[in-house]
RNA sequence: GGAGAGAUGGCAGAGUGGUCGAUUGCGGCGGUCUUGAAAACCGUUGAGGGUCACACCUCCGGGGGUUCGAAUCCCUCUCUCUCCGCCA
C-alpha cells in the first residue's frame, strides 16, 4: 500500500499518477486525508484519557499504601467516569483506523514517470527486440501437436488424474522440464542470486504480505482444512522472508532466486489462450527477487531485465520487451516489463516473464525496512521477475526448433538435457 | 492423533498484581587507553503513533475477560518444544 507520508506530502501528484492506471483517486485520496486527520484527533483524545487513567491508577496505589481509603474511593469513582467516556472514543478510533487501512489497501501503486499512458495491452510499448524469427514451412505444427507427435506431453492423462491444465510431461518432455529449471537456476546463481527452496504453500499472512490477498483470493488454490494457500508464484514465500524484518543497510541488496511449481486457478480464462501450454493450472518457474535501497532499485530493475534477456538469447528464442502501460500493469507495480517470445507456429507472442519494481508499495504492507548508516529506518524497495516461466518457453522451443528430423535442442540446454534432439 | 511444557527486546534469559517498556548477559554502536588492534573500562542501544520540538500514548505470540491498576490472574486461539503413536 501507499505510504500515508507520500500521500500527505503531495496528494495531487499521487492522483495524477494513478490516472495513468485509469484509477480515479480524487475521492479515495481526499477521504484518506480526512480519515487520517480524524484518526489523529481521536488518537490524541484517547491518549489524554489514558494518560489520566494511568495517573489515577498510580494515585490509588499510593492512597491504598498509605491507608487513605476515602481518597482512594473518590479516585476510583473518577476512574469509572473516565472509562465510560473513553470506551466510546476507543471504538470510534478503532473504526476510523480500520477504515483508513482498508481504504489505503484499495488504492493501487502509483506508476513511475516512465510508465506510458493507456488502458489496454494495445498501449504497451515495445522497448527492445532480439533474436531471429524462424521461417517455418506451411506444414509447421503448433506445440500441442508436436508434443503429441513425439509423446512428450500427455494432456489426456493429466485430465484423467487431475483435470484440464495439469499435463503430464513424459520421457524427454520431463527431462526438458528439469533441464530448464536447472539451467535457469544456474544462470541466476551465476548472476549472484542466492538460491532458496521455499515452501510451496503459504499461510494467510504471507498472502496479504505480497498482495495476493485480499484482491486475488479466487486465483489461489486454498486448502481450507489447514487454511493454507498453494503459491501462485515463488514471489510469495520468497518475498515474505523479509516480512516484518529490519535489514541492516550493509546487507542490502538481498538477491534471491527460487524454483517452484506455481498453481493458479485461472478462473475465467478461455479459448485459444488456454490451448496447450499457453495457460496451465500448474506450471514451473524460476523467480528472482530483490530487496533494494530506494536509490538503487531502478538500476536493479535494469540488471534483472538484462538477466532475463540473456536467458532468452542463450536459448536462441526471438523476444521483445514491452513496457506495460498504466492500465495493463498489476495493482501493486510501479513499473513492469513483460518479456514475450515469438511462437512461430501459433504466430503469436507469448508472455514468459514479467519484471517489476514495486518501489515501497509492497514493502509498506510487508513492513520490510532497512536501517541506514544514520540508524534511521526506511522502507526498502522490492522487485521481482520470472527468470523464467517454463511452459511457454517449451511451447516456443518446440515450435521454433521443429525440423523434419525432430526438435533440435538449443546448445546451452544440451548439457542439462543429455540429448540434442527430440525425435 | 494422545499427554505435558512453553511463547518476553537482535540473541540468551529474569520478572507471577502497582513508577516494568521491562533486571542481567551476549551482540551492536560511541568513547577512554594503545603506534594500530585485542583485552579492560565508561557510555549507549526495541518498534509504532503523536508533537515544530517536547510532553504523552500503544505494544511482553493473537483475541477476549477480571481489576482502580495485568508481562504477571482467568478464558480462548495460534504456534513451538518434549514424550508416546503414526510415517517419507
Amino acid at each position: 500500500m501507499l505510504t500515508l507520508q507520500a500521500i500527505k506530502a503531495n496528494p495531487e501528484y499521487i492522483i495524477s499518477r494513478l490516472a495513468v492506471k485509469g484509477f480515479d483517486a480524487q475521492g479515495p485520496i481526499t477521504e484518506v486525508l480526512e480519515l487520517d486527520a480524524e484518526r489523529r484527533r481521536l488518537q490524541q483524545r484517547c491518549d489524554a484519557d489514558n494518560s489520566e487513567l494511568k495517573k489515577m491508577a498510580a494515585a490509588i496505589g499510593m492512597y491504598m499504601k498509605k491507608g487513605e481509603k476515602e481518597q482512594a474511593e473518590q479516585a476510583k469513582a473518577r476512574v469509572a467516569e473516565l472509562k465510560a467516556s473513553a470506551k466510546g472514543l476507543q471504538d470510534l478510533l478503532e473504526d476510523c483506523a480500520v477504515k483508513l487501512q482498508d481504504l489505503l489497501l484499495s488504492i493501487p501503486n502509483t506508476p513511475c514517470e516512465q510508465v506510458p499512458e493507456g488502458l489496454t495491452a494495445a498501449d504497451n510499448v515495445v522497448v527492445k527486440t532480439g533474436g531471429e524469427m524462424p521461417e517455418l514451412g506451411a506444414d509447421a505444427l503448433p506445440h500441442w501437436e508436436l508434443a503429441r507427435k513425439y509423446n512428450i506431453i500427455d494432456w489426456e492423462l493429466g485430465v484423467k488424474v487431475t483435470g484440464a491444465g495439469f499435463p503430464f510431461y513424459i520421457g524427454k518432455g520431463a527431462r526438458l522440464q528439469r533441464a530448464l529449471q536447472q539451467f535457469f537456476l544456474d544462470e541466476a546463481w551465476k548472476a549472484g542470486y542466492i538460491e532458496v527452496e521455499p515452501p510451496f504453500v503459504v499461510n494467510e499472512a504471507s498472502g496479504y504480505g505480497t498482495g495476493q490477498l485480499p484482491d486475488k483470493e479466487g486465483q489461489m488454490y486454498h486448502c481450507e482444512v489447514d487454511d493454507l494457500y498453494l503459491i501462485p508464484t515463488a514471489e510469495v514465500p520468497v518475498t515474505n522472508i523479509y516480512r516484518d524484518v529490519i535489514i541492516p543497510a550493509k546487507e542490502l541488496p538481498k538477491k534471491n532466486c527460487a524454483y517452484s511449481p506455481c498453481w493458479r486457478r485461472e478462473a475465467g480464462s478461455y479459448g485459444k489462450d488456454v490451448r496447450g501450454l499457453n495457460r496451465l493450472h500448474q506450471f514451473d518457474k524460476v523467480e528472482i527477487v530483490r530487496i533494494e535501497r530506494p536509490e538503487d532499485s531502478y538500476a536493479a530493475l535494469e540488471e534483472m531485465k538484462d538477466h532475463v534477456q540473456s536467458l532468452l538469447d542463450k536459448l536462441g528464442l526471438p523476444w521483445h520487451i514491452l513496457r506495460l502501460c498504466g492500465g495493463d500493469m498489476s495493482f501493486t507495480s510501479a513499473i513492469t516489463y513483460d518479456f514475450e517470445v515469438w511462437s512461430a507456429a501459433q504466430k503469436r507472442w507469448l508472455e514468459v516473464s514479467s519484471v517489476s519494481n514495486f518501489e515501497s508499495y509492497q514493502a509498506n504492507r510487508l513492513k520490510c525496512r532497512y536501517r541506514d548508516a544514520d540508524k534511521k529506518i526506511h522502507l526498502c524497495h522490492t522487485l521481482n521477475g520470472s527468470a523464467l516461466a517454463l511452459p511457454r518457453i517449451v511451447a516456443a522451443l518446440l515450435e521454433n526448433f521443429q525440423t523434419p528430423q525432430g526438435i533440435v535442442i538449443p546448445e546451452a540446454l544440451r548439457p542439462y538435457c543429455g540429448f540434442d534432439i527430440i525425435d
